[in-house]
RNA sequence: CGGGGCGUAGCGCAGCCUGGCUAGCGCGCGUGGUUUGGGACCACGAGGUCGCGGGUUCGAAUCCCGCCGCCCCGACCA
């Protein structure tokens, strides 16, 4: 098997070469789409698990709206249309004749959820509503890459009605705070929060809040958004409630979520020149047993004393013996290695002899005899350690790449030579914020809640400014 | 849409410029044997409308025209 391309040569070769041979993905043969394969997908699942789990915890129910939405749905949102229009795929024709309106692929479904909220709301006493869906969604993107941009994708879009703008700024503002949670307990990735600049938000919000990670290559990848949609959807769909006192209101709205991106980002957040690692709580397989088979020995002990190891595990952590007898141990070795399985165990004659086994950990490759008594204890302990480990890291690294920028002069230098995220001094102008992005790529990637004031603008030397992170990101 | 690259066996490629014999190589795959503690080896074998359509020619993977698809780089985005 070839091997992957090398992290600090080529880091976007060397991104496709894990998500393709470590098989979570495959270019479909359509432009633009990808197959999940099955062990990108089980990473996926336990993502949705995680965060299913959470959304249900708030409060949130599961439901399901339909693909197809009519396109002048797409038009009663003002700003919502001019975002997502040129990024519609839509359908003409159906039955073998042109259809009166066309259909538009949903890029997202707040116009359609809208358009049924407002049968569902009357009253204060139907609110909140907090609905949640999984569902995929199209978007015509110009250009593609496995998971972090594709034309279709998988996603969940929580979609919530408020009686006051208190209570939905509150969701918004706690949904975010749910993905900081998911992303760096679960992810093992540490995040910037904030709310997104005007040219930033989302099409048709008031406020729109993220989750930033930072990659190993010092690009940042927003991990999840969540929007405060004030009464911008409610009044394009017509939704009104009577509140206590009798009159008719506009009811507040957010939505919130997170894609299959996720899955992108976490394999550019920890994975080395080997291939993939997973944090131990989203890998779909926690340890993988290899016993050392020999042709002609009695290759029945090795496998028995797999099995005995196997069993105790079972019940608490996901654990496979890989028996097969076609490939050699060390290829096994390299392929668990490049799919990410967190704890590799060898078990061969000579470990046997010893009452023994080897204990491999995935991402810092260390190797560690253990009594075979002791392998569930061992197994127990050392797996939130990695997880733990992963995060501290990451952190690390994160911490390393936040760095401040007093000049234009500077930013650009830092930009240039480090990446990662730049905390310069911004007045609030948007025509600044653009001219940095012209010249530079660069975004400001999140207002964070705590700023510290810059006296002035590295842009148009005006006052006051804000210190905010500024990245190059995907 | 602009710029670049590629399309030949499951995967990665050579052959094309300078047309010719039976279209090759590596990996993988099948069978048998030897192996197995970091990507084993030997033998035999299966596998191809050379992206599609047209043209030139006695003869086209190779030359000409047209089309299609995918990937990479830029403008849009989770």
């Amino acid at each position: 098997m070839a091997k992957i391309a090398r992290r600090d040569q080529d880091y976007s070769q060397w991104y496709v070469d894990i998500v393709t041979r470590a098989e979570m993905a495959d270019y479909a043969p359509v432009k633009g789409c990808m197959v999940i394969r099955p062990w990108g997908y089980a990473i996926w699942e336990r993502m949705q698990r995680a965060l299913d789990d959470m959304f249900k915890a708030t409060g949130h129910q599961n439901a399901y709206f339909p693909l197809l939405i009519p396109q002048s749905f797409l038009q009663k949102e003002a700003e919502h249309v001019e975002g997502f229009a040129p990024e519609c795929a839509v359908v003409t024709r159906g039955g073998g004749k042109e259809l009166e309106e066309p259909l538009v692929i949903r890029p997202t479904s707040e116009t359609i959820i809208w358009a049924m909220y407002k049968k569902w709301i009357q009253s204060w006493r139907d609110l909140p509503l907090l609905y949640n869906q999984w569902a995929n969604v199209v978007r015509w993107e110009m250009r593609t890459r496995l998971f972090l941009r594709t034309t279709e994708f998988l996603w969940q879009e929580g979609h919530t009605a408020h009686a006051t703008a208190g209570e939905a700024v509150e969701e918004a503002e706690r949904m975010l705070g749910v993905y900081k949670r998911f992303v760096e307990d679960w992810m093992a990735m540490p995040v910037l929060t904030g709310k997104k600049t005007d040219a930033e938000k989302f099409a048709g919000a008031v406020t729109t809040y993220s989750v930033e990670a930072l990659m190993q290559d010092n690009r940042a990848l927003q991990a999840g958004t969540s929007h405060y949609l004030g009464q911008n959807f409610a009044r394009a769909f017509d939704v009104q409630f009577q509140n206590r006192a009798g009159e008719l209101e506009y009811v507040y709205a957010t939505s919130w979520g997170v894609s299959s991106r996720l899955v992108g980002a976490l394999v550019m957040s920890h994975s080395d020149d080997a291939g993939l690692v997973l944090p131990p709580k989203l890998a779909p397989l926690e340890v993988v047993i290899v016993p050392i088979l020999k042709a002609d020995a009695d290759n029945s002990a090795i496998l028995t004393a797999a099995a005995r190891l196997a069993e105790p595990l079972q019940d608490h952590v996901r654990v496979k013996v890989d028996d097969r007898d076609n490939v050699s141990p060390g290829w096994k070795f390299n392929e668990w290695e490049l799919k990410g399985v967190p704890i590799r165990i060898e078990i061969g004659p000579k470990d046997l002899e010893k009452g023994q086994v080897v204990v491999v950990r995935r991402d810092t490759r260390e190797k560690t005899p253990v009594p075979q008594g002791e392998v569930p204890v061992h197994v127990a302990d050392l797996l939130p350690e990695m997880q733990q480990a992963l995060y501290d890291r990451a952190k690390e690294r994160l911490e390393a790449g936040c760095r401040p920028a007093d000049t234009y002069d500077d930013f650009k230098k830092i930009l240039e030579e480090q990446g990662g995220f730049v905390y310069a001094p911004w007045c609030g102008n948007a025509e600044c914020e653009a001219r940095v992005q012209e010249e530079t790529k660069a975004t400001i990637r999140c207002i964070p809640d705590e700023v510290e004031a810059a006296g002035a603008c590295m842009i148009c030397g005006n006052g006051p400014a804000q210190r905010v992170p500024f990245a190059k990101a995907y």
